[in-house]
DNA sequence: TAAAATCATTGAAACGTTTCCAAGGAATTG
DNA sequence: CAATTCCTTGGAAACGTTTCAATGATTTTA
């Protein structure tokens, strides 16, 4: 594999102008240039990415750090990550941490020793605790702190506009039904849009929540029907929650949306194979992606960034459950 | 950020003895060993992995290079590589190539300048010839020749299951529905397996197919209906394929399965977001993943495989349209 | 007890870049 | 024409690790 020093030899030239070249940096006269390049392609040369990375002490390398990338959300927006960031000449590493904290600090421990420019999260730990660096970082979805950049659709207004198309369906009594894993999550702030608009309109609604990490399909469901059965809107704070209500739902007799209407979060379905189409509060997952990409790079480059959180607009996308 | 050399320093050692301790090579006293390693708490030292695999020519990095992350199919599949990757000790590069051969091949060439220890590839192009060095590659689905070696399922005995299911719901006229991309797919076993084993049984059959770069939903299925639309088993070489003949098929009145059976493959759906449930020959994809990588790290390794292909057995699994 | 073998250790060299400094030559200025 | 500035260039140093030859210390063998 010859080297940069094989080059600058059959070009006649020194190793620096060779590199010059190479980065087309100024000040190398047109006769240069051609000498190196075509002793680069009489040699095959291809320059050494990672000899290059050791010398600079920085990769051109960006982790996505996120629970799952079989879950569907999470594949869409790594689609539309890794290509903008190869757009933006950079490459993506994936990390799945089963959201399990310990494997996401294990992760971050591993990509600190390899030097990744940056992280993308979508986690379950305050990352900012746990990263003992200075790799700039932005979180999906979660807030933790003035350090994290925090990129997320807005949640609150997806809430509102939730409730107001229960309502505009004429539902009487409207339940929120959420799986919440964590503080930092901003997922919360569907639930608080979603009472807010309720109380605006004037309808009877509730919440019913459980924590992620000791749900129980069956037992959540049984005591939501005993408690709520009468709720004849449900707004789930995710698709996927949104199917096994109906699931359930279904089982007991009800008919979909004839007795409940039912609107979930989040948009993941993209082919035929998804039944019944939801209605849903749509995330702009490639605009988050983009947008988490460039702002990461922004912190790269060693920018302030002027926002804390960034804040994407949702649309409401019309589905056969309402 | 400490170095190597600033814990020899303290511990008041050699750079050598640091590294073969951090390595746990032989031939160091149990005292050295205690004072790098104490060295190196006070220091809260960490190896600078980009150094070590710049010195050592190598990374610890393995390359998924495929068409989309979005197809559930392919994010599947990727979260079992990166989880037994991750076992292994080795990272996860992500590259969509959007199924475009330049794409493909504008990506091997960036992987060859970094220097990835192996690559993983579910590709359009013959990356065999288009890769000009010797990194090791398995391919999923595709056999290109000897040099990279190829896992797949057993298409053919898939081919063969799904004519037998069909003809044992009673399917008098069968179709075989394919889109299919290339030359070198195993994907055109599933085509003979489903021949075979129709003219076996003796029964009618007919097989569809369109090339994937010029396919056109409407078109496609309309021609099909107009020369086949007698058939009263379909088998769909993938469940999207099947989902969407499903769509159409109901826009023209047929019911499934009433009047027409329909299996598909690959066995995609994990979530209740999925109706109808399809039935359909299941892909072993966990242990595909898991196999190709254990057989891409014994190439890395430098051992020679056995076979060029592995064909993983597949199972039929019942839903709701056949 | 002397010679040989083993073990533990050190520190320099090497990996392939980029960058910086010194320096030569050309162009510009007064 | 001398002095100054600018442009281009070559080559050494540095990045942090592993490895290897050399060395000294210890143990084993004859």
């Amino acid at each position: 594999m010859p080297s940069i020093k094989d080059v600058a030899n059959l070009a006649g030239v020194g190793v620096g102008t060779v590199s010059r070249v190479i980065n087309n940096h100024a000040n190398v006269t047109p006769e240069s240039i051609k000498k190196v390049n075509d002793a680069i392609k009489q040699l095959n040369y291809i320059p050494n990415e990672v000899a290059r990375n050791f010398k600079m002490q920085k990769s051109k390398m960006v982790a996505l750090l996120l629970p799952s990338i079989w879950h569907p959300f999470f594949s869409e927006m790594a689609y539309y990550i890794e290509d903008q960031l190869d757009q933006e000449g950079y490459k993506l590493m994936l990390c799945n941490s089963g959201g399990r904290p310990d494997k996401e600090v294990y992760y971050l421990d591993m990509l600190n020793q390899n030097k990744v420019a940056g992280i993308i999260g979508i986690t379950y730990n305050d990352i900012e605790e746990n990263v003992n660096t200075d790799i700039p970082i932005i979180s999906i979805d979660r807030h933790f702190g003035s350090k994290i950049t925090c990129v997320t659709s807005d949640n609150y207004e997806g809430g509102r506009i939730a409730a107001r198309q229960l309502v505009k369906a004429g539902v009487k009594k409207a339940a929120y039904l959420g799986i919440t894993s964590l503080a930092y999550s901003e997922v919360i702030l569907r639930k608080k849009g979603f009472v807010d608009e309720a109380k605006l309109h004037g309808i009877e609604y509730v919440t019913f929540e459980e924590n992620g990490d000791v749900y129980d399909d069956d037992v959540f469901f049984e005591q939501f029907f005993q408690k709520h059965g009468n709720a004849d809107g449900i707004f789930a704070n995710t698709d996927i929650l949104a199917a096994e209500y109906i699931k359930k739902a279904k089982e007991r007799g009800l008919k979909i949306p004839e007795d409940v209407k039912v609107i979930g979060y989040d948009g993941i379905q993209n082919n035929d194979l998804f039944h019944p189409i939801l209605s849903t509060i749509r995330q702009p997952v490639e605009e988050m992606a983009r947008m988490s990409v460039k702002l990461l790079l922004r912190k790269i480059e060693g920018e302030e960034l002027e926002q804390e959180i960034y804040r994407i607009p949702v649309k409401y996308r019309d589905g056969e459950t309402i």
